[in-house]
DNA sequence: AGGTAGATCTCCT
DNA sequence: GGAGATCTACCTT
């Protein structure tokens, strides 16, 4: 099981203990594909980081949710198929990747929220500009998309295979889920869609008040 | 450990 | 014109 500092991974080496995941796999409702997306891992140019904490957004009734608003040149991708990057622009500054979740029509999207960085560290540290400690290169949003020099660049690409990948482990391992309310919002403040990998470093924030999930 | 300010762009009112 | 799915630096306890 790979822990932060207890295993160095080269990309080739990870992209070999991982398998692709069919673009099937992604058509689900949102609060289920950002389970299903913990513990699998991101690649793209060089870097690669496990998935630990993620946020579900739904359609129209979560007005949360920049698809709420129907489709604008911004939200387009969260109303077509599934498996594909909607990544936006926030404060100006920071990129912020989901997956698009559902069926064609349906808006629902999963924030990625923090990784467990895995490969290609040092290259994670030249792009945040950052000496700290691991963890602090992707325990959040903005900061993961920097670290794996993910931007609106890569904005619809499909994430099942390409460029910008999402795989997960041949065999997936076990570990304790929490629920918490969404980081950062102003509406629908206490809808249990943010979904962690219990008591790991590398997620965000420590919640305020998780409810624990059979593992 | 915790709060605040500032940076800086896109979307929608 | 203003809020926003954020981060960092720089304060104060």
């Amino acid at each position: 099981m790979p822990v932060l500092d207890k295993l160095s991974w080269t990309y080739s080496t990870l992209w070999k203990a991982t398998l692709p995941i069919s673009l099937s796999a992604f058509a689900v409702p949102a609060p289920q594909l950002a389970q299903f997306l913990l513990s699998t891992v991101i690649f793209h140019e060089h870097t690669a980081g496990m998935i630990v904490e993620t946020e579900a957004y739904l359609g129209a009734d979560d007005l949360a949710a920049h698809s709420s608003r129907g489709v604008t040149p911004r939200t387009k991708v969260i109303f077509g198929p599934a498996g594909h990057a909607y990544i936006y622009l926030i404060y100006g500054m920071h990129e912020c990747l989901n997956v698009v979740a559902d069926i064609v029509g349906t808006p629902g999207c999963v924030l990625i929220r923090a990784l467990e960085p895995l490969a290609g560290i040092p290259i994670m540290q030249k792009r945040r500009q950052w000496r700290g400690s691991p963890k602090g290169l992707t325990n959040g949003p903005g900061k993961l998309t920097q670290a794996l020099a993910i931007t609106r660049a890569q904005y619809g690409l499909r994430l099942d295979q390409g460029p910008l990948t999402i795989r997960q482990w041949r065999s997936r391992p076990e570990f304790p889920v929490a629920t918490t309310p969404r980081i950062g919002i102003s509406q629908c403040v206490d809808w249990p869609l943010r979904f962690i990998w219990a008591n790991h470093t590398c997620v965000s924030k420590t919640p305020r008040s998780p409810s624990l999930q059979s593992p």
